[in-house]
DNA sequence: AATTCCGGAGAACAGTTGTTAACTGGATGA
DNA sequence: TCATCCAGTTAACAACTGTTCTCCGGAATT
């Protein structure tokens, strides 16, 4: 399938790399939008025109961001509401989950936080589209519990859009308490565990 | 008490909510780390060292602008949880609430939604703030309820913050539905309900 | 071995940016 | 009435922006 590619090529896919690195490193402190094409290339160590063979505009450079920081992430997602062990476990290593993606890869957490409603259009859709498949697999997901006997396809995404939600919120506040001192991370542990809580405890009432 | 301004604080309090709409109308297609000083004054129709009349930076701008949006969003907060009514009509009013309001301040919504994980820190800060005021006056309403006898302050806190989060995505989505046709509203005004029902639901299952 | 391809460099373009300094003229308070 | 204040102006600064065009040299193809 996969005949290794020239010097050419694999030089270029580097370079390439070393654009979207600098970008997100350059974005942990402003917003896409004032992101400038020349500030990405004196990062990179190129010229600017250097820029133009790799991407069109520094929004085609963000859904490419959006790409890496997303793209990557389905299998995780299915595996953090996996049916698996009970209630209290799973919520347990959701937040776990969480807390140790926030703390491997904090730049491209900040990234999507940021830009989910940020000023470059494109890229909000691209983020939008992204968090939208993940509600559907999480809806996937959520429909093999036995718990979901009796529900309908729209209450089910409606409670999958709802975790989504809930777990970007999470990763937000962990990003905040990076910094922080170890018991600042165990209190935003705490709140979203009993957060968790109290959605699962209104989920298995809500065929009453 | 006030002893009507003179007409130079009139004129200047003038000018200055001139620099506050004019920013928040360029804010629609950008971030406030990419809005120029220059940009906003050329748009009031002033010359740019006016600016520094007012403020010391597009951020100290930006810190007001989150006052104007926020500061006078407190009574209907509280109106929003209030007590009176049973729940399905209390969720059903909140909701409606929501939705005018975006209707009507849709930039100042779109406004916070995008700098409160924006790129510039001073902004971040006093949404943060805003919003953890708004979750304390959520809490103290909710101790109100008799439904909240054996909570304690802390769980009501974080059933507050669960509230707060969720009214601004629902005001998100609200503000994304804005130019859609009137049953993409309704979608998320369904979306929406369902979501507090369920959370509302796990609330009376609390103590278990 | 000869030719084409193509990622990157260099220079130049007109416009833009934030910030400074010194000024003007009408409102303000003595 | 006169001196003071102060919101807004004008002019100028060096530094920066995105984009175009032309060129180079090594990889890829024939």
């Amino acid at each position: 399938m996969s005949h290794t590619l020239g010097i050419r090529q694999a030089q270029k896919q580097k370079t390439r790399q070393a654009f979207l690195d600098a970008a997100l490193a350059l974005l942990e402190e402003q917003s896409l939008s004032s992101l400038g094409l020349r500030e990405v290339t004196r990062a990179v160590g190129v010229a600017p025109t250097a820029f133009y063979r790799h991407f069109r505009s520094t929004a085609d450079l963000g859904v490419a961001l959006v790409d890496e920081a997303l793209g990557s992430l389905h299998p995780m997602v299915r595996t953090t509401v996996s049916t698996t062990g009970d209630s209290a476990e799973r919520i347990a290593r959701a937040v776990e989950l969480i807390a140790r993606h926030v703390a491997e890869y904090p730049a491209h957490v900040r990234f999507i936080a940021r830009e989910r409603h940020g000023g470059v259009q494109p890229v909000r859709e691209a983020i939008r589209a992204q968090l939208h498949r993940f509600a559907e697999e999480v809806r996937a997901e959520l429909a093999k519990d036995r718990e979901a006997e009796g529900w309908s396809e729209d209450d089910l995404l409606m409670l999958a859009h709802l975790y989504v939600d809930q777990m970007l919120i999470t990763a937000s506040l962990f990003l905040e308490a990076l910094e922080a001192p170890e018991d600042e991370r165990e209190r935003v542990t705490r709140l979203a565990t009993r957060q968790l809580r109290l959605i699962t405890l209104g989920r298995s009432h809500w065929l009453d």
